[in-house]
DNA sequence: TCCATTTTGACAATCATTCTCAACTGAGTG
DNA sequence: CACTCAGTTGAGAATGATTGTCAAAATGGA
């Protein structure tokens, strides 16, 4: 072997293409959680077109590598956006869609605790609230 | 109008057919998580047969009427089982599939607090803890 | 029993996601 | 710089869950 050892389980280290950079770039642009097909776009809109198949497999790859959050919207869709450093939830309108970020300390310290009861380790979870926002009352 | 009132807005009453009555039915023969297209499996096993189309509707149908748990199996998958009457959420082991139900008051008070805080009414939420349960540690 | 309405089921149509595979690229070497 | 090779890409086919279509069958009430 050369120089510098590898991990244990050595992986090729993924190179930085142009389309890698492209979608690791998109991601910062926005905070909310985008399905690929729409990175896909945002790409494309944007002059960096970057092929379907290679999005998804991008998309893959960061979340592999923690880079990402990956969701599954409520009609089973995967959805992405950066790993950011604040985590938070969304109260979201269901009649006009319109969302409010919010974040609860006290819900993310109560799911680690029921988890860590049962025993569960490398704790994630997901948590949406859905309601009538006051302009839709009407 | 006639002599009974009905609801502001009138639905028609799902009727008891044989497919609904399966389909209920097998519900009750096991507890965890199924995907509409093993449930189909299951019924035409028991020689009850149910066409698919028929047993996603009536899953959606049982799910708008709160009689079943729907929930999106990491691949994207709707699966879904029978509920307890009592509002609760789910620690679901991401390797096995395991689950546990659990409940939480401070949860509920603090979405719904959440909601009011920012003029939300009709508030409904959804909470899923994801985590790798003790048998699957290696 | 007869009728209006709801349901069903076989099959086509969608749609997100994955697979295939030949062409292309980046990084290191001589 | 030319060369090589494993890692990548993209267009399009393939897959698979879910939904839509629509004529035929079942249901509940008059």
């Amino acid at each position: 072997m050369t120089s510098t050892d590898r991990q244990p389980a050595e992986r090729p280290a993924p190179r930085p293409t142009r389309q890698r950079r492209a979608v690791a770039q998109v991601l910062t642009t926005f905070a909310d959680f985008r399905s690929a097909q729409e990175i896909h776009e945002l790409l494309g809109q944007q002059g960096d077109p970057v092929g379907l198949a290679t999005v998804y497999r991008t998309l893959q790859l960061m979340a592999d590598l923690g880079e990402v959050d990956v969701l599954r919207s409520e009609d089973g869709e995967a959805i992405y956006r950066r790993c950011s450093d604040t985590h938070h939830h969304h109260l979201v309108c269901r009649s006009c869609g319109a969302t409010v970020e919010v974040e609860g300390p006290a819900v993310e310290r109560w799911t680690s605790g029921i988890a860590a009861d049962h025993g569960y380790t490398d704790v994630a979870h997901t948590l949406e609230i859905f309601g009538t926002c006051p302009a839709c009352r009407g």
